[in-house]
DNA sequence: GGGCGCATGTAATGAGTTACATGATTGA
DNA sequence: TCAATCATGTAACTCATTACATGCGCCC
């Protein structure tokens, strides 16, 4: 659903063909964008079945390089892509933690291996942490999607801060 | 995979049938667990095709109630759960927001509109905010993954704002 | 007699992934 | 000559969901 919204929001700005876009992807976007290379590929091909995109034919590829589809957004992919915009920026569909499951049973662990468990994770959520904020200033909306995930990255690390002094009052 | 975390937690307390199980995580869990009822009975027969939870012999049924399958975990169930565990402990396969996508193309739409929908999506949050704060306290590490969902709510919030306040800039 | 609670499932579908296939060109 | 880059895809599979089916008993 969000895919279809990346690759039609990144067709309206510009004809694209598949590679292109995998490669854009993976370079600019890595860190908000959850896309398979098939996936992206799949998901050209059928927006272009039901006409959101079509396939520029005037396109021509480097007579010593392997023969690619171009595409651009039609009409009705400008609709759709407002219609997905709208509807992704007005609903939140809350999130779902899968280590709550894990926190739920903490207590079958002693403390010594939950602490210690804990830590790597905490580490772990650093580096995403440290990640983050080495990715060059954006200037536009992009800029706000970095600071989306270092302010939840902070959040998770302040809560791992508060279940590892649960642990050591529960150790007592 | 954390779904069978889930099962295997609370069957290794205490057995228990499908239908139970399914009651359980509603009544209780419905914030941080993440199952339908089919998913669950499917896994409940997958587990215990592979021996990591047992069909209970033993149970009765009340006679004037449909026939009940209960489960209890196995040896190798135990070691299963714990493997989970401590696999959902240590790592963390960050998280990725949807809403990201819609946020990177947001200059697509008016600051009007961007916005209106916005508000929405604000009220949104902390409607569910409120819902986790309305939730009674616990004792247990329960406690924790609601203030688990807390933080990262309060996080969204503050961030929420800050886009707000990015439209506005913008707008000028 | 009509709806809810109890209790278990099946069938069809969806959405995405992994692993693999292909084949030309370029550079070390 | 060996690996990497360019470029597109297919096939098989996983995981989970939705919608539906079934049937008894209880209560109003």
């Amino acid at each position: 659903m969000d895919r279809r919204l990346l690759l039609l929001g990144l067709l309206r700005r510009q004809e694209m063909h598949g590679y292109q876009l995998n490669e854009f992807i993976e370079h600019n976007l890595a860190y908000c964008a959850d896309i398979k290379k098939p996936t992206a590929y799949y998901l050209l091909e059928k927006l272009a079945e039901q006409g959101y995109i079509a396939e520029v034919d005037e396109a021509e590829t480097p007579s010593n390089r392997p023969p690619r589809r171009t595409y651009r957004i039609t009409l009705e992919g400008e609709h759709l892509f407002y219609t997905l915009l709208r509807e992704n920026l007005r609903r939140d569909q809350g999130l779902v933690f899968p280590v709550d499951m894990a926190i739920a049973f903490i207590d079958a662990l002693s403390s010594t291996e939950a602490h210690a468990l804990l830590r790597e994770r905490y580490e772990a959520v650093q580096q995403q942490l440290q990640a983050m904020r080495d990715v060059p200033q954006h200037s536009g909306p992009l800029q706000l999607v970095v600071e989306h995930h270092i302010a939840h990255l902070e959040a998770e690390l302040a809560w791992l801060d508060k279940v590892i002094g649960w642990l050591a009052d529960e150790a007592t």
